[in-house]
DNA sequence: CATGAATGAGACTTCATTCAT
DNA sequence: CATGAATGAAGTCTCATTCAT
C-alpha cells in the first residue's frame, strides 16, 4: 500500500512528513468530501504545491486508501479483542459501541470519510476491503444481537436486522458532529447512547 | 421561457417532463453523490443529450435546489400539522418519526441527497434555507424532548442534546438503505424504531 | 437573399413582420455586437421564441447579411447620385460627408454593425460584397481627394492616403455615439465636421 | 501560486512567460474580437493546450483585463505628464495626440481591443475602470478644447463637444489600420493628423 | 405563424497527474 | 524534496438550429 516510488527506507526511519500530510488530507476530505477536495487544496493546507504531493503519494486515491485502511485496521484490532473476549451479548454490544466512539475520538476525520464515501469507493477494486469489512461488521453486530435475543437478553419482538441498521448508523453518523476535546468524552457519549438504545428514553412505568 | 427565473418549487401547470427529469436526477444524485454525478449521466438516464437539460433547468445546481426545496416544503407541511396538533411529548415524537419515515418513503432520493449534501450546499447563499430548516428542525425536536423531560415522560438522566442528535441522525440515515416497496412499510419501520428509542432493546427485568 | 423557405408571395404583399424583426435585430446587434448577440435575445425583443425566427430567416448570418446589404445598397444609391453629378472636389467631399451622416441618421444600427463587424464578416464568402464596397469606397474618396490636390483645392503637403483614412473613420465612427432625434441634425453634424476637416479648428492668424 | 489574487497590472519579478502569452492573446483578441476568440486559439498561438493557459491566468476575462489595464496605466502616465506640464491649448492637444499615436505604436493590439470591446466590457463590474478612464479622458480633452476657445486659439463657432468626439475617435480608430514598422512613424502620423485637424485640408485662400 | 422540445457542436474551465529542473 | 509549467481528459454550460405539432 505504501508508495511505490518511495526509497526503500526501513520502518525505523518513519517518513514523518507522510503521516502529517495524511492527517491534513483526512481533515480536508472529511470537511469537503472526497470528490470535492482538490489535490491543490490539500497541498495548500500542507504548505506545498500540488505536484509535490506526488513525491509522497501515488495519487489522490491512494491517500484515501491509506486513510481508510489505516482506520479500519485499527478498528478491527479493537473489535477483535472485544469479540475474542466472548462476553455476554449486552456486554459485547456495550464494548463494541464504546470502542466505536473511541475510534471516532481518535480518527474523527477518517470515520467521517468512511461514512460519506464508503459507498462510492467500494465500487473500485482497490477498495474491496471496504465491503469485506462491512460484511464482517454485520456478522459481528447481527450475530451478537441474535445471540441476545436467543438468550432473552434483548426483546424478541424487534426486527433484528432493522435494529442492526439503526444502531450501526447512529454510531457512525456521530462522526459528523463529534468534536474531539468537546464536552463529552467518548466513553460518556457511549454510555448515553447505550442507555438510550438498551433501556429507552421513556420513563418506565 | 421555461428556463430563467422560474419559481423553483411551484407552477400552476407543472410541465410533465420537468418533474420527470427531476425525479430521475434525484435518483442519480442519491446514488452517486451530487458532485460525482455528471450532467450527462442525468441526461442519459432521461434519454436526452446533456445540453438538452438546460432547456428545462438553469444549471445542475438549480436541479438539486428544486429537489431539496420541494422535499423540505412538503416535509414542513406535515411537521407543522403535527406540531400544531399540540399532542403530548411522546405522541409528538411518535408522530414526527412516523411522518419522517413516510417522507423517506415518498422522497427517498431527496432525503438521501439532503443527508449527504446538505453541509456542502448550505455554504452557497442560494441554499440558505437548508440551514434555516435545520434550525427549525432542532427547535421542534429539542423542544419536544425537553417538554417530555419536564413532564416526566422522558428520562431526566439523559443528555437531551445528545439524544436529539442520535434520534435525528438515525431517522434520516435510514434513507440510505430504505427501499420503497420493500418488506417494511414506513409505519412499520417507525414503530420498530420508536419501540427501540422509547423503550430500549433490552428485556425489562 | 430572401429566405428560401418563404412562400413565393409577390413583392406586392411585403411581409411586414420581416422588416420589423430585421430592425429589432439590427438594434440588438449594434448594441451587443454580432457574436455576443444570441438569437434568443432577438426573439425576446421581437416577442417570440428563438425557434420562430427561423420561419422568417435562414440563419442569424442571413439576418446581418440582409441588414448590411440593405444599408449598403441604399448608401451607394446616394453616393452614386453624388458622384454622377460631377461636382468639384470640395463640393463632392461635402456631399459625400453629408450623405454619410444622413445614412447614419436613417440606419444608425446598420452603420454601427458595419463599423464593428465588417472585418470579421468579410472573411466569409457570402459577405464578399463588404470588401467590394470598401474598394469602391476607397476609390471614390481617394480619387476625389487626389483630384482636389491636383486642382489646388486641397493642400499638397498632406499624405492623401492618411487623410482618407482619417476622414473615412471619423465619419463612420460617429454611428457609435449618434442618436437620431438628438440635438444635432445630420446636416448640422456634417457642417461642423466639414468645417473642422476643411478649414481646421485653429483660429487663422 | 501565480494564479488567483494576483495584481493584474504589476509584479516585482514579471514571470517571462506570462507577458509573452499576454502579448499573443492581445494580438489574437485584436484580430478576431474578444468574443470570437476562443481560448484554444490563444493557446495554439502560444504553443500550448487550452487548459494550460489557466496555470497563468484565471480566465479569458482576466487576460483582457490585464491587457487593458496595462495599456491604460501606461497611457495615463504619459497623459498626466503632458497635462502637468501646463502647456498652451494648442500645444497640449499636439502633445496628447502625439502621445496617443505613440501608444498605438507601442500597444497597437491593446488599443484596438480597447476601441472595439470597451463598451461591452464596461458593463462588467471588474472593468469599471474603463468608464472611469473615459471620464478622465473627456475631461482632459474637452477642457483643453474649451480653454483653447476661451483663449481664442481655437475657433469659437465649432461645437466643442462634437469636435471632441471627432478628434477622440479618429485618433483611436487609427489602431485598426496602423501597422508598427510601416511607412509612417507615429510622430509623422501625429503631425499629419494635427495638420488636418488644426489647419484643415483646404488650401487657404 | 408560432411553440416547445430537443440536438450537437463547441465554448470556458477544472483538475489529477507528470516531469524536467 | 519541492517548484513551475504543462498535459489531457472530462465537466458544465451556451447556442444556433431543427422539427413535429
Amino acid at each position: 500500500m505504501p508508495n511505490k516510488n518511495k526509497p526503500p527506507a526501513a520502518a525505523a526511519a518513519p517518513p514523518e512528513r507522510r503521516s502529517e500530510i495524511l492527517a491534513i488530507a483526512a481533515e480536508v476530505f472529511a470537511a469537503q468530501g472526497y470528490n470535492a477536495t482538490t489535490v491543490r487544496r490539500i497541498a495548500d493546507a500542507a504548505g506545498m504545491l500540488a505536484g509535490s504531493l506526488y513525491y509522497h503519494f501515488d495519487s489522490k486515491e491512494s491517500m484515501v486508501d491509506e486513510i481508510l485502511s489505516g482506520f479500519l485496521g485499527e478498528l478491527w484490532a479493537r473489535y477483535d479483542a472485544v469479540l475474542d473476549a466472548r462476553l455476554g451479548p449486552r456486554e459485547t454490544i456495550e464494548a463494541l459501541v464504546t470502542e466505536s466512539f473511541r475510534e471516532i475520538d481518535r480518527h474523527r476525520a477518517a470515520v467521517a470519510i468512511y461514512q460519506k464515501e464508503s459507498r462510492h469507493l467500494a465500487a473500485l477494486p482497490r477498495f474491496r476491503y471496504l465491503t469485506d469489512s462491512q460484511t464482517r461488521f454485520e456478522r459481528a453486530w447481527l450475530g451478537t444481537l441474535e445471540r441476545g435475543v436467543a438468550e432473552h437478553v434483548f426483546r424478541a419482538d424487534l426486527d433484528v436486522r432493522l435494529t442492526y441498521r439503526f444502531v450501526r448508523d447512529t454510531v457512525w453518523v456521530a462522526a459528523s458532529w463529534y468534536r474531539p476535546g468537546g464536552l463529552h468524552s467518548p466513553e460518556e457519549i457511549a454510555r448515553q447512547y447505550l442507555s438510550m438504545v438498551l433501556d429507552g428514553i421513556a420513563v418506565r412505568t
